[in-house]
DNA sequence: CTGAAAGCGCTAACAT
DNA sequence: ATGTTAGCGCTTTCAG
């Protein structure tokens, strides 16, 4: 049924001229091996014949299919809507089509969806999926096809990677709840397999002892992933082992909210009994009850540097950069407060 | 660099065989042409050698390209991730890969990622940025390229989709403020150039009648998109004017936490002083302040069977149903309340 | 059951 | 400045 798309050949046969005029004239690159005269005709043929390039055989041709694949996690999750956007908007601004995949959070997905975007072709990916020792990955680095991580990288500093400052940001939080005094604060850590998880935990021991406090293992709960059920559960382990702390560093936003839910659960204020602080700043953690303090990260920024930087390297810049930390930013809101009188 | 990819002639040539037999071979619908002894060494020598398939090549010979689009008004409006995850998850396990369009509700943007699609030979397009009245979807409908839209929909009830029942859900929504005792209902509505936000509007018209009560026009406000500055910048208008109400019956959920915000600064207490509901339920409104009434909607779920119908189409199933519509259900929260004794 | 041949629509070396 | 030729890797008649 589908009425067949007019070619080059027909735009062509149209003029009388050969078809790589025709081609020529369309290619920026050949443009100008072609006589304006000419190439006025021809485009006003191309125009109105409303030819349109197949896709297929110019990729089949020259092997570039101007796809860029990007990898996530788990799109639900708020962190990652704005990478995407940040990235695709940068992609599509340059030409390149973005095609997506959720891996759920499966390392098996992943590696599925990597081996599809490889026979896919595309020309470069943006991964946020990987944990800190990523067999998919690491198989992959040094192959034909261009990657650049974001938010989360892997365990080799070579790799490109768009990242923030993980324990910068960390470092800001711990100095924040030493100044209003607490010193028995706990860690609610995330998934060690990933890189975030893994540097805020390392940073949260190192920012403790250099506000000379020295942390303590009992105050340090590990989740599986960065769930607001994990947070609420590490939170309630906390609270029913009976623990004393005046404040909970969570290792992002979602495991905050679980946080705060465990403690209203067990009848515990925050920020008066207990203060409590994510990373990310996603959306709506300033409309929650408290609003919660937490750091900024310009995740739609990152996309697009991202892009950017996966661009360069798939247009043969090999001077490119390699990576990018960004510094975080402090975002204060009423879930942190001054140890009360008593407890400190 | 890029080594060169295994082809299906090299194949054929390891065993001494026409590349037409490999073909066959990897082809379930010809698979059966080939005796079974030949099938098993082809396979063996694809495995070994590493064979994949290149899309572009089949894509170029067939016409199809095991691609379907989506168009997405605003990828970090959270209400549209669960549909992306839910067409993914879908497409991906029946062999289709996802190409992503976020239109920044442009229509601008939104005809320019249509062209893109088209040009990439899609085989399909799941849209969720339909306006009421859309020229680029109108014109394209009856076209080669099977479509099916989400959530929104067009001016035209031939055109496949997958929608909620608005009319159904404000009709909840009315009820159960009216069964609250609320009489002076407000109607924050979205903008009328979207089917969601123009039948909400209708419906809530129509359901306060049904209750008995007359809507004021004074008490409806419009916004220009759904947007929570926009909620709050509605309410603020109708808390300026002096206007009275006990109740606002919003759009969606962003302008109900819109709504929220400029209550609170007008020193208004929810639901005390104003019930406020919105629609969507989507993340996290049940942590904000106050934990919002609203209406949910499987948006997940919808993606999928966008999926479903549309592949159902693509594979040439002219009997499959046309649309589907979901009742969406009330999730009653503290944002809503009895109207206090003196306001009645 | 397998081979031969043609061609999808395009680009890029090579010729003129 | 334009035309010629070949071929990217695959599917699909048509023969045998």
């Amino acid at each position: 049924m589908k009425r067949t798309r007019v070619t080059l050949r027909d735009v062509a046969r149209r003029l009388d001229v050969h078809p790589s005029t025709v081609s020529r004239v369309l290619n920026p690159r050949t443009r100008s091996m072609v006589a304006d005269a000419m190439a006025e005709r021809v485009m006003e043929a191309v125009e109105d014949m409303g030819y349109r390039p197949n896709p297929f055989a110019y990729s089949l041709k020259t092997n570039r299919s101007f796809i860029v694949g990007v990898l996530i996690p788990d799109i639900t999750d708020p962190l990652f809507p704005p990478i995407i956007q940040g990235a695709e908007r940068t992609l599509a601004g340059a030409g390149y089509t973005t095609i997506l995949a959720d891996t759920d959070n499966d390392p098996e997905r992943q590696r599925v969806n990597f081996e599809i975007m490889r026979e896919r072709q595309v020309d470069g990916l943006i991964i946020a999926t990987a944990r800190f020792e990523d067999p998919v990955i690491a198989e992959h680095r040094g192959g034909d096809i261009p990657m650049i991580l974001v938010i989360r990288t892997i365990n080799d500093p070579a790799m490109p990677c768009v990242i923030n400052d993980d324990a910068y940001g960390i470092g800001l939080i711990v100095s924040h709840l030493a100044a209003l005094g607490h010193r028995r604060v706990a860690h609610v850590a995330g998934p060690q397999d990933v890189s975030t998880a893994r540097v805020r935990h390392r940073a949260f021991e190192d920012a403790m002892r250099k506000a000379g406090l020295e942390p303590d293992p009992s105050l340090i709960q590990f989740c599986c992933s960065f769930a607001e059920e994990e947070g609420r559960g590490a939170a309630s382990d906390l609270l029913e082992r009976g623990e004393t702390f005046t404040a909970i560093v969570a290792a992002n936003d979602l495991l905050a909210i679980g946080c705060l839910d465990a403690l209203a659960l067990f009848g515990k204020r925050c920020p008066e009994d207990v203060s409590v602080t994510g990373y990310n700043d996603m959306p709506f953690v300033d409309k929650i009850q408290p609003p919660l303090t937490t750091m900024r990260i310009p995740h739609d920024e990152m996309g697009a540097m991202a892009a950017r930087l996966l661009l360069k390297r798939i247009e043969g810049d090999a001077t490119a950069e390699g990576s990018i930390s960004i510094r975080p930013e402090l975002v204060v809101r009423a879930s942190t407060g001054p140890v009360a009188a008593g407890k400190k």
